[in-house]
DNA sequence: ACAGGATCCTGGGGGC
DNA sequence: TGCCCCCAGGATCCTG
């Protein structure tokens, strides 16, 4: 669910709240989430001080005393919260972490369990572990030379180029309609086939959504929030994005949605061409 | 090597 | 109202 911005909205709620303090006790439940929860983490957690909390792609980097990583994706439902203790304890609600000082707990919850919580010994074991998935560059650095060679290099859709992690870091479903909009581009453009000032326009689309989406909190459609509980609000700028058959923004043309990479994939027909 | 599809899981909405 | 099917913001494994 949660794509980049939604993910530096948690990270950025998430820092008033968490750094400084200690996490006492830990509560783990029954049911697995992608990785198997492990003794050996909660002992490794427990009375360890948050320092610092970073971003990488969709990933939420809790940096603790003693170079210890709490390493959390929210997958496709995934909520992480902070809230009083005394707060009801909903359903499918994974992890609670009891904050010293003021009665607070650092929840998280995934209704699917698509989402993973692990935890790494130091710096290194964490960057490892992005080195072996191949994860990507963020959005924000990226130089239009190397995005052009990885779109051109490919015989893939641009669609199915701009949800690979390995080739950019945290855009999904939402945004990369909105930015293949954005650039007027078509999803099912081969990358192949994309020259190099389309490249650099697509480059350029993402950065300005992403950051927009950013301004906004994010999306929330259905179960996402921020780490203070607050929804997003960039639902209501989707340009393409769950609004088939409604007249394009700049065009009047119904919104196209087809089938691309397995997801749901929607376009203008007559903005975004297929030359 | 690469691309596309199935899979993990739960809940909500639409059609009958 | 009930049931069944499809759909959903993601990542990973398998197959051809």
């Amino acid at each position: 669910m949660p794509e980049l911005p939604e993910v530096e909205t948690v990270v950025r709620e998430l820092r008033p709240r968490l750094i400084g303090r200690t996490f006492t006790t830990l509560r783990v439940g029954s049911k697995p989430l992608r990785k198997r929860w492990t003794r050996e983490w909660t002992r490794q957690l427990q009375n360890r001080r948050v320092l610092r909390i970073d971003r990488r792609g969709k990933w939420i980097i809790v940096v603790l005393s003693d170079g210890l990583r709490l390493l959390i994706h929210l997958g496709m439902t995934g909520q992480l919260t902070v809230v009083p203790a005394d707060s009801p304890r909903l359903p499918h609600t994974h992890l609670v972490a009891h904050l010293n000082g003021e009665d607070a707990q650092l929840r998280f919850r995934d209704v699917r369990r698509f989402g993973s919580v692990t935890v790494f010994s130091d710096h290194a074991g964490l960057e490892e572990f992005f080195e072996l998935s191949g994860l990507g560059p963020e959005p924000f650095e990226v130089e239009n030379q190397y995005f052009s060679e990885r779109i051109q290099g490919t015989r893939r859709c641009l669609k199915a180029v701009l949800l690979d992690q390995r080739v950019l870091a945290g855009v999904g479903n939402i945004y990369a309609d909105e930015s293949l909009f954005q650039a007027r581009l078509h999803p099912a453009q081969l990358g192949q086939d994309t020259d190099s000032r389309q490249a650099n326009r697509l480059r350029k689309a993402i950065v300005a959504v992403l950051n927009r989406a950013i301004e906004q909190r994010g999306s929330s459609i259905r179960d996402y929030i921020g780490a203070s509980g607050q929804r997003g609000s960039y639902q209501e700028e989707f340009r393409v994005y769950q609004r088939t058959g409604d007249p394009c923004p700049r065009c009047r043309t119904p919104i196209r949605c087809t089938r691309l990479a397995g997801r749901s994939t929607h376009y203008c027909p007559s903005c975004q061409r297929l030359d």
